[in-house]
DNA sequence: TTCATTGCAAAGCGTTTGCAGTCAC
DNA sequence: GTGACTGCAAACGCTTTGCAATGAA
């Protein structure tokens, strides 16, 4: 049934690349294809190095430049997110499918000790974000289209 | 009056560098005192290369290295910010002087155009983000130490 | 004197680019 | 057939690292 549910939202989101391409004028290569189920096959972030590996390791064979280059349009056709987690030490971005999901903010756990390291990513999803987007936007006069809401912390220790 | 209360705030943050670096051992090199110097002169973001490329240009001979470790040191003192402007493009990490000024988030502007060149940073403070940064910390059993939080929008085209 | 810190240059690492070959159209 | 796309390797740009020289304690 999930897994069902799963290969139905990949069949809708090929079609919704297959318009995007279509209406741009851009080719309807096997690879385009190929990552846009990778990814939605996903449950995860991930970021292109994983990709490339988890990809290489299956059946196809495409390069990273290819998945760089394919990356930019699925962003562009709102197939994915992109985000910066780590603001401390300098990560790779990460990525996620964004099609059906509505729009989440996220938590970033940090490992006790200085070590920097992140335990956990938590997702969330706040209406109160809303009700400053609109303040925002009326007190600046901007349309605001999109935004990002990262809070750092660590576990309570008791 | 504008200059002088620069020049207190400049003489305060170096004593909070002073005890910062006394408390941990660290040495009291005079590069350290330059560059919180020059950072608390400016009234900008600016990243590592502006801030090597000032201090060339006026009295001090340091390098890039220098400038990468000490404002590791800074950051932990809780002397400076760190951001990351421009989740289109990528862009060099940004800092700005933090030891006066309340915590406050961005609102970056887009240049109307496909061409993902920011227009303007504005920044602003709503006390909702308080709010919600509790409802988080009772959900997960957190303890927050940070947020970040911008919106990326356009100018409004009448 | 000692060892943290500096400056320089080299290395790292994620991402982008140039280009010859390929393949969608 | 044509030119958009791919894969490869090289280039890029920001940041980090290794190391000999320096200088704060």
């Amino acid at each position: 049934m999930d897994r069902n549910n799963k290969e139905k939202n990949i069949a809708i989101v090929k079609e919704v690349l297959k318009q995007y391409l279509q209406d741009r004028g851009l080719r309807n290569t096997p690879e385009r294809y190929a990552i846009i189920e990778e990814i939605y096959n996903l449950d995860h972030h991930f970021n292109v190095d994983d990709l490339y590996l988890l990809m290489i390791h299956k059946k196809y064979q495409v390069s990273k430049a290819t998945i760089y280059n394919t990356i930019e349009i699925f962003l562009d056709a709102g197939l994915i997110r992109k985000h910066q987690f780590g603001e401390k030490t300098l990560t790779s971005s990460s990525y996620e499918k964004s099609y059906f999901d509505k729009q989440h903010d996220h938590l970033v756990i940090y490992k006790d000790g200085g070590d920097k390291e992140i335990e956990e990513i938590i997702e969330f999803c706040d209406p109160r974000i809303q009700g400053i987007k609109e303040a925002i936007e009326d007190a600046f006069g901007v349309e605001i289209d999109n935004h990002s809401l990262y809070f750092y912390g660590h576990k309570k220790s008791k």
